[in-house]
DNA sequence: TTGAAAGCGCTAACAT
DNA sequence: ATGTTAGCGCTTTCAA
């Protein structure tokens, strides 16, 4: 087996509990001891066991990280943030992946609630109360998603879909299609109703389409329904259903944005390769990993739970375009500012 | 705290040792009592300590995933396979991120080294020899290169690499360009190499630029580099430099396939989605990442270092066709049986 | 400032 | 088939 702290106490002469102190209060140790022990430590190549460390202070340094699915690419900066952030503050990070199942969900929160000291539960698929059940197991932050008195981090993507519509509306478009993303999700709850207000509002109609799985092959699929409404200008759940629609709308030969505008939501790296690149709401995800991470650590310190609600930006691109009802010459970076207000 | 196993012998009226059996070695319990036994412990939602457990077992049933950027659209498939199987396999895994960097790398594998039964060293960009290092502390399984008596699965990017250029020399190019990937990396030296000879072997010649960081900008900021060549075809280390590439030279109006060929590595979602879609060379990164599980996990059983080379395959699509001296009506679709010889 | 001793939750001989 | 016991590597009272 490896070396313990055994072996650096009988290699430097002391006994084990001033080894342990010197790594973990390093405070109560005579600084000659200490750099005794740490150069023996060093020697031997010791490190602490966190295992056995965890069995006693009841803290494993470690926490979960549970996403709907990792090859989502709405994911993959926010797993990154939050792995960055948290070694940096020295926990380890599991990470999991869900496929969009509820069921799967909570055997993973269970099955990692004994091993971490919390964990992060991002844009979960169960219900509001299997979460509120969950919760008693073990510390939970949820992500894309607010349950009262539920430590939680959301963007806002309530203001991201009343920018979208109005920029559409600004745009000279009243008719408008809501391409909905799956069943369960928090987010989409938010993004239709936010959508359904402000076309209402702008004098505009939305026809909400779905449930959709959150992939590109489901707005591609979508192409047929989205044409039979006669709306001019679609937003979509998230930025791979939007693209999934706007490569198959010009498959067809509709262009984009000439007879149909298409909005995102997300703003992954993909909305900015594509032509026309995408218009859409750019949701800060690396930073709400990093707020999510903060906020489990800090549970401990204090009893608050905290809801943290990130901004979102309307980011603009070549996917939109006036509409039926523009005002003449209007274009896209005309109506940016309105969209904004 | 949590309930233990002393909960549930005191709760089923039996010794804790036969409360352990249950879980580790059920055919050594009795039917009826074991059937009481997990009775009681469902009733008062037991869980077995796995951090407890690995301490006596020395097997910790975690695992370890260290990639060099999550974000990095090659890698979520890969992780998101691996974590699956792992699960399937009763593991959990950690997810860690090194960012490009060969220190944070080996900083990484000894963080983790304690608390997993292995690591899965995926595009590792430090030195052959640190692994060799690495591998006395922890086992480990390396994707994406190959070091002798070390168990590794690779893609067999060289055949991909041939496959590509013979695609291109077959379209009647004569001059081309392999835009390089990161240094330390093993796939991009086995391309480099296998493009090299393919291109002599056909006639053709092949010019090399790089060093490159593996993202979109910075294909985008070899455009100047790569016009200068005079090249015909490109050859890139990755989609995601291809695809900047790709943006940026219709971007200043150079045709893409009419004036100049791009071929990618990967086949990441994104490929599929550009315009013109991105013919480039498959690699099997799920498949690699359950093989890369397997391996790990028999390492104990036998003592074998076996070495997976998974099969690549060129997937050819829109963003090559004829080039200078191609055979009078020569398209992609007529040469594509020429490549995969 | 350091040592001694107990014990975290569990498994693995060994004994019965 | 079940109970007893020792102890995995570490932290943490309590004494000295």
């Amino acid at each position: 087996m490896a070396v313990t702290i055994r072996d650096v106490a009988k290699a430097s002469g002391v006994h084990i509990s001033t080894v342990s102190r010197t790594f973990s209060a390093p405070h109560l140790v005579n600084p000659e001891t200490r750099t005794r022990v740490l150069a023996t430590a060093e020697e031997l190549g010791y490190r602490p066991n966190r295992a056995a460390r965890a069995l006693i202070t009841g803290r494993t340094h470690n926490i979960g990280l549970i996403v709907a699915d990792i090859a989502n690419p709405f994911f993959p900066p926010m797993i990154k943030a939050a792995e960055t952030h948290a070694r940096r503050r020295d926990y380890h990070v599991f990470v999991a992946d869900t496929d969009e199942d509820p069921v799967v969900e909570t055997d993973l929160v269970r099955a990692l609630a004994k091993q971490v000291d919390g964990i992060l539960l991002c844009s979960p698929r169960m219900s509001d109360d299997q979460i509120e059940l969950m919760r008693r197991e073990v510390p939970l932050v949820v992500v894309n998603r607010l349950i009262d008195g539920l430590p939680a981090v959301v963007m806002d993507v309530g203001a991201g879909a009343r920018s979208a519509v109005r920029h559409l509306v600004g745009l000279g478009h009243r008719h408008l299609v809501y391409l909905s993303g799956p069943r369960g999700s928090w987010t989409n709850r938010e993004i239709r109703r936010a959508a359904g207000v402000a076309a209402r509002a702008g004098g505009a109609d939305l026809t909400v389409l779905g449930p959709h799985q959150p992939v590109s092959s489901a707005g591609a699929d979508a192409t047929e329904a989205v044409l039979a409404t006669g709306a001019t200008a679609v937003l979509a759940y998230n930025d791979l259903m939007a693209i999934g629609l706007l490569q198959s709308l010009q498959d067809r030969g509709v262009a984009v944005p000439e007879q149909i505008s298409v909005v995102g939501f997300d703003d992954i790296a993909t909305s900015a390769l594509v032509r026309p690149t995408l218009t859409t709401v750019a949701n800060p995800t690396a930073a709400a990993g990093r707020a999510a991470v903060d906020m489990l650590l800090q549970q401990g310190d204090d009893g608050a739970t905290g809801q943290v609600t990130l901004r979102t930006d309307l980011v603009i691109r070549n996917s939109t375009g006036p509409g039926p009802y523009a005002p003449a010459g209007a274009t896209a970076a005309q109506v940016a500012a309105y969209a904004k207000e």
